[in-house]
DNA sequence: GAACCGTGGGA
DNA sequence: TTCCCAAGGTT
């Protein structure tokens, strides 16, 4: 009986596959080091803190003014945080930006600047959970680590045709994923799993006439790759509604930072009402991760006193792109026709 | 463990 | 328009 010897040799056909569709279809990404740049632990942390949620034409641009502005951790350490929200402005999910500032100063202050190079220490540093410090071990510094984020678990759920709900099966999702790494190639391997989610093992039609393990994909045998992962139908978001104010004086706009809470925490947004569930006559418009906002944006000079809080403050017109403006905050400024 | 935390593109 | 979803982490 080979038994064992023939279950390692399928996993290491798998990664083999996998390395070798790769380096064959590999795309050129700002990221992507070439042979003759080494290791740089802070471009690949800083990619990855991008890509959390986020996908790669997006990140793009972002990743390339980052590095214009801070070509290394030590230069990011530096910055403010006002200065760093600016930057990340329209990425979405805020708390990544003020994370990485934290990390960078940590970095800086605790390691001398050079990244950390084991998960436990990656694990400490704000922003970084379980996918982002394994992938910045395996695909920054080819260390043996599984970086499991939603490519991952959706390739795993059909290579073994996993049938339970993707949130109660991630414990296994794991332990397969990890079952497969390779001992060397591991960034190549890490990368290429990306990309085989990104552009063939698609959450919907996934393209199995081009993809390098489908010799390796139960669910591709049984016919139900389209139908894996499970996911639960989440409800429909709930809406909130909110009188904001566009005032104006001396070229000069009224705006406000937003303290409380951590939705656009820091970010700056123009004086409105507190947000409720009663409706308005909206005409802006704006969907968060887990609720709509309805604005209704009405120019005034005179402002009611329930939309002031403290935090206004009077702010040139022609300088309003050196603040951090939320997505939410350019809609109204663009229906009220401000520019940037 | 479940809720919170953005945004833009594609179907 | 509406819904889905993407290289997750924090609380």
């Amino acid at each position: 009986m080979h038994r064992e010897a023939d279950y390692l040799r399928i996993m290491s056909n798998f990664a083999t596959k996998i390395v070798k569709w790769y380096t064959q279809h590999k795309r050129v990404l700002p990221w992507r080091f070439q042979e003759t740049e080494g290791v740089n632990l802070y471009k690949t942390w800083l990619s990855e803190i991008m890509l959390q949620q986020t996908t790669v034409p997006t990140v793009i641009n972002y990743y390339q003014a980052f590095l214009v502005k801070w070509p290394t951790v030590h230069h990011l350490a530096t910055a403010t945080e006002e200065e760093v929200l600016t930057a990340w402005q329209g990425l979405g999910y805020y708390s990544r930006a003020r994370n990485l500032l934290k990390c960078a100063r940590m970095v800086v202050a605790e390691f001398n600047g050079r990244f950390p190079t084991t998960e436990a220490q990656l694990l400490k540093l704000p922003g970084i959970g379980p996918y982002t410090a394994a992938a910045i071990l395996a695909i920054g510094n080819n260390t043996k680590a599984t970086a499991v984020d939603g490519n991952v678990e959706r390739i795993m759920a059909r290579v073994h045709a996993i049938n339970d709900p993707i949130q109660t099966a991630k414990k296994r999702l794991k332990e397969l994923a990890k079952s497969h790494v390779p001992h060397h190639h591991v960034s190549e391997y890490t990368q290429g799993l990306m990309d085989l989610g990104t552009m063939v093992c698609t959450p919907q039609n996934p393209k199995c006439d081009v993809c390098p393990v489908v010799a390796h994909c139960q669910a591709q045998k049984e016919g139900i790759e389209n139908q894996l992962p499970i996911r639960l139908t989440k409800a429909a978001l709930p809406e909130k509604f909110t009188i904001s104010y566009l005032s104006l004086q001396d070229d000069h706009i009224l705006v406000r930072r937003r303290t409380e809470g951590n939705l656009l925490k820091n970010m700056i947004e123009l004086p409105s009402v507190p947000w409720g569930t009663d409706p308005v006559a909206y005409n802006v418009s704006h969907t968060f991760s887990h609720f709509h906002i309805r604005i209704q944006c009405e120019q005034t000079a005179t402002i009611p006193a329930e939309a002031i809080n403290g935090e206004e403050f009077w702010h040139p017109l022609d300088k309003l792109h050196e603040l951090p403006l939320p997505t939410m905050t350019k809609k109204v400024l663009k229906f009220g026709k401000i520019h940037l």
